[in-house]
DNA sequence: TGTACATCAGTGAACGCGCGTTCACTGATGTAC
DNA sequence: TGTACATCAGTGAACGCGCGTTCACTGATGTAC
């Protein structure tokens, strides 16, 4: 690997990290400026356009990172779940431990979705439907060696599971730490009761 | 009712309804200039300070509007309830209806619960609060006559319920109308799953 | 009824500001010989 | 090794723009007499 010319003294990493930095409560990634983003980076405002195209694209970096984060997250908390406790617990808690860490992209993808570009928009969607095709998958295995559910219903349920776990991380990161664990023992309970009554509607039909 | 001065040639509503035409699917209200609302209203920047403080205070007072909007369509579809068809169906249909129509406040409601400011999201966060505290008022009537769920858990049914119908309305206003169907079908059965879930655990334990 | 006056909704012009984007540049780095 | 050169990441200055906000104003309206 050659390289010619100056060597970069600031990555698109770099540039990614500023623009993460900069979000929080009331900070949207797609209200930010180019120019607070770069002042955040501690570089020219001209400068950014050796990075990205433009705001959009670094937006969608973003987000695609932030599904990334997200990914990896699920996966350990899979490993987490071998020795069996409450499948629905570990995981609950594994995602709302890891969104309230200071610095973490995931907020961005709880928060970010109904505003800004339609690009921006479907990247976001790209993600929750990763995660959410992930859970089906995991429910039809399941439901393979024990069946559950009527299989028509697993990506009802996985997407109901999503969207009410990524609302309520949404409300818990508007909220003080100290609800937080309310939140997540609401959340546990709101996804038990999704399980428990796609199992039993099925029993009855 | 005694006036003086000059007629107002304009009104605080007209000032709404501009705002209100200005949204859509990647324009939220937080995010709407002074300068462009006036523009649609057809007046004079500066006179929208005859009207509202700030940008934010016609934004929670376009909030209240929506809010009091969508008491009305819960109110109206308990009435079709009466006849008793599927309570479940009939709110879902009507509410997503409701939300389709052209110029309807409800889609602010449903997509800018995450960004602007506090006070802002404040009052989004209070009308979401006020409709499940309906809900459950309605689940705890309802439990009163015939027990089906622990009676600490309605609130959080309610809760369930109302992130997850709000978070697919979300969904069904970025998509094709064609979807809306199939996206009524799949909040239905979500919805029935949480109850039927809750009550289902009060019988084992 | 007519006239003088107070009220106040809406305005035109101007302000300073942060924005995205462009341009020609600088100077550190690696390459060719 | 030394020198001339090409590359290109980062820059300083400037641009035109839309923004929120202010100010002194205008002129339609209702009131007092």
């Amino acid at each position: 690997m050659k390289t010619v010319g100056r060597k970069a003294s600031i990555s698109s990493e770099d540039i990614i990290n500023a623009a993460i930095a900069l979000v929080g409560p009331h900070r949207s990634i797609s209200s930010l400026s180019l120019r607070e983003v770069t002042r955040e980076a501690g570089i020219a405002p001209n400068s950014f356009y050796r990075h990205f195209k433009d705001m959009e694209t670094l937006n969608i970096a973003i987000i695609e990172l932030a599904g990334k984060h997200l990914r990896t997250i699920i996966r350990d908390a899979r490993i987490l779940i071998i020795n069996e406790k409450s499948v629905v617990r570990v995981s609950v808690e594994c995602f709302f431990n890891e969104m309230t860490k200071p610095g973490s992209s995931l907020p961005i993808l709880l928060r970010e979705g109904t505003v800004g570009s339609g690009n921006f928009q479907a990247a976001i969607k790209n993600q929750l439907d990763f995660f959410a095709n992930e859970l089906k998958t995991d429910l039809d295995k399941a439901n393979d060696v024990n069946p559950k559910y009527h299989t028509q219903d697993t990506d009802v349920v996985a997407k109901a599971i999503t969207q009410l776990v990524f609302a309520m991380g949404g409300i818990a990161l508007n909220a003080p730490d100290t609800e937080l664990s309310a939140r997540i023992e609401e959340t546990v309970k709101m996804v038990k009761f999704i399980l428990k009554g796609a199992s039993s509607l099925k029993e009855i039909s």
